[in-house]
DNA sequence: CTATTATTAGAGTATATACTCTAGGCAGTC
DNA sequence: GACTGCCTAGAGTATATACTCTAATAATAG
């Protein structure tokens, strides 16, 4: 593999595992084994090596949300848009927790990244209206179906935030695919008031599926503990 | 003022203003016009500073989240409630945007937040009950009522990050309180299926005047041109 | 007034970080 | 075998950052 690439990917391991924040351009080239002059002859600096990264994510999820144009989508079609959605937000789950300030230093990524927000909102909306069309929700009107896929954007894009600070009782336990994919189960509640009566069952089987067990059990029994004793 | 909490206070202004990440001691004293030692003679590091207003934040947001124990809630109390929680995210809005990095760095602050977080969720479970027993939502079941708390949460704690990365067009342009608090047109879209038939229209007049104004819609006509023009 | 304690200044430091610069190796080509 | 273009090593640097140390000044108690 060629060198630049073992950059691009060893920084994406890195920084997924540790935080972008944490990790320097001396690491990544430590990691590899390399010099820091080598590192910077394939790029001129971090961001670039950033803005590259999200470049591939950018691809990899517009290629996902691929909608077909001449016809309804089926539970399956959602599953595979849910399910690979997830996916991506798993492989470049670095990205999203430094967000805030990756976007302030990088005007390029600031800008693609805007665009990128905007095409998936576009695309949940378009998957809303295909839904509908397929039978499984009731249509909606134009400004509710908009306002709802910002709600399942919000969720999906936050889920995992939610799981390393609220869930994980330590830095150290990380988090795996499995429950990030528990964030489906949350996409699907957004959408049970909406669904039609027919596919109602089939829904909830299949969002039974991603029911968070274990850990999130656990959470609950600390919650109810804490209220107990902690309301004032 | 005392130098300590004139300390907290600056602290707390630019790590809003600039975010945790780009501000440091030296930059907070220099702020005050004090030197490094006397900021040192007060926190022992900079975690602590943080530790301490995240401290006065959740002291604040308990104190909002008081659920009367005796009587249903009101759309009044609901208000309240939305308004106060964001009010809230927009005085320690710092906080939610390193937050993943704040918790790896001071094991006090991951453990407050995470009990802090599950005292949030168990509120607004509590407080879709309380609406039920007013008679504005329709009574759900136990399981659902925590799936959409938690839809709640994230949304409303994300929805400053998303008007910070998808809706400025550039990092200067910094958001107001009125745009924050349009994330409560969001809260409500959640609400909105579960609604009584008696409390439905006043529910969308209250959502209505929270409803994203220019900004947004400019957005809006950017994100279709870019569908139209971008479909691959 | 004196002794003690609390507060402050400000120079200084160890470490980290992003990045540069120079010299050289290696593969292919004429 | 010399030339060329690509790649790499590794020492080095300017700046930043969190934090320390000492000495001096203000505040307070007896």
């Amino acid at each position: 593999m060629k060198t630049r690439d073992k950059i691009l990917l060893s920084s994406l391991e890195l920084f997924n595992e540790r935080g972008e924040r944490n990790i320097t351009t001396n690491h990544i080239a430590a990691h590899l084994a390399i010099s820091p002059g080598n590192l910077y002859y394939h790029f001129r600096n971090k961001s670039d090596i950033i803005y590259d990264i999200f470049q591939e994510y950018e691809k990899l999820v517009d290629y996902y949300l691929d909608i077909p144009e001449d016809r309804g989508l089926t539970l399956e079609d959602l599953t595979f848009y849910l399910e690979s959605v997830f996916d991506g937000l798993w492989s470049y789950r670095f990205f999203h927790r430094d967000l805030e300030y990756l976007l302030d230093s990088d005007p390029r990524l600031r800008q693609d990244y805007r665009e990128f927000t905007n095409r998936c909102l576009a695309a949940i909306d378009r998957i809303f209206g295909k839904l509908a069309e397929g039978g499984i929700i009731a249509p909606q009107p134009e400004e509710l179906r908009s306002a709802m896929s910002l709600n399942v954007w919000l969720v999906i894009t936050n889920w995992m935030a939610f799981l390393k600070t609220a869930h994980a009782a330590d830095a150290q336990s990380n988090l795996t695919l499995t429950e990030l994919k528990q964030g489906i189960y949350q996409v699907l509640t957004l959408e049970l008031p909406y669904l039609t009566p027919e596919y109602r069952e089939r829904v909830l089987v299949l969002r039974e599926k991603y029911r968070p067990t274990l850990p999130v059990a656990q959470d609950q029994v600390v919650r109810q503990a804490s209220v107990a004793g902690g309301a004032r």
